[in-house]
DNA sequence: TCATTTGCCTAAAAGGTTTAGGAAGCTGCA
DNA sequence: TGCAGCTTCCTAAACCTTTTAGGCAAATGA
């Protein structure tokens, strides 16, 4: 009986992929097993089930998601830092649209606190060192650079913004330039 | 044989509270037959199948969202009107957290020209009738809100702003300043 | 070389989806 | 009232996915 050489490794490498290949949610261990030709229970030996799977694919996601991040925002400051750690996520959603969603794919607190994602944070706050801004208001601005890229991104890859003028690219170009200009006047504190 | 009285709008209602109680996708037609008492293939004379189910109570949540939002801004405008807008999404998605997953629940073009996004989408232009924006920055400054709003709440919603100060209350509303205030600033183009 | 570990197998239970065909209940018309 | 025809719900059955249990063969290494 040859042997196919899973691990948990190569099982979820290849389970990212099938995500980008067609859909998060339609990684089921039954898709993979075919595409590694072995049954469905052998990869109980290396996963412990298929919840533990995408669980699995998340944290690669963000792990790859955290690396381009940081690789991008290395010399970078200002609006310059800005533009450039939003276009990795927005390339990164384009390029891998199933890691993607993985990687917002909910992760208990605890999965959640030893994931990439903290590192995503991180350098989320770091690019706001070439702004002013107090510290409360650092966490603000931190919380709104999450959501405009996220919302923006996952509108965009749902379709939302295709079909109608002015194109997608025209409006983040605009919306980076926005962000830019509210960060340097953050409204203070009435 | 006694009938049920099922109809394809007491099984997207029942199916939507389902979805709030245990998840959008843990509806599945079983559940939804388990609730009903009644045996699976019976839905199967009202709804196609079951990803038809999904989009119905999609359909359903949006027309609910439009509907609040379309009160809350009646007499309202400029920051008024933002802010309550802002929290329809916000209220529905914590009310409702089923309802507002099926809202994001992608659809395929047609069906989604047909459904009361479009609706939210004008919504969300009047806002900016209280603002003074030209007519490309209008679509621009849509496009920000709408990923704004639906990346917060969905941050929000996943658990993102939970366990860390300051709380996620407080991040809202400053958030909502700064969009006003950025309304109200919007950059010239360079 | 042989004992142990590991990897993949078969088997089976449990539950979801979907189609086909049939019988009981309801509606409307003679 | 009676019955024709439609609707609603049923049983049956095929097929897919998940997960556990137990077993044999391949790889490892003393």
């Amino acid at each position: 009986m040859a042997r196919a050489g899973l691990t948990t490794e190569r099982l979820v490498r290849a389970g990212a992929e099938l995500a980008d290949e067609v859909g998060f949610d339609q990684v089921t261990a039954s898709a993979l097993a075919r595409r590694f030709d072995v049954k469905v229970a052998s990869l109980y030996s290396h996963l412990r089930n298929s919840q533990d799977l995408k669980t699995r694919i998340a944290l690669l996601a963000l792990e790859e998601l955290a690396d381009r991040a940081a690789e991008a925002l290395a010399g970078r400051s200002g609006k310059d830092a800005l533009g450039a750690f939003a276009n990795v996520y927005r390339d990164y959603a384009r390029a891998h649209p199933g890691r993607y969603t993985a990687a917002r794919h909910p992760l208990d607190s605890e999965t959640a606190a030893g994931s990439a994602g903290v590192r995503i944070a991180q350098l989320t706050r770091a690019i706001l060192r070439g702004y002013d801004l107090s510290e409360p208001d650092q966490t603000h601005a931190v919380r709104l650079l999450g959501s405009v890229f996220h919302g923006y991104v996952s509108l965009e890859t749902a379709g939302g913004f295709s079909h109608s003028a002015p194109d997608s690219q025209e409006s983040w170009t605009r919306i980076l330039d926005a962000l830019d200009s509210l960060l340097r006047n953050w409204p203070a504190h009435p």
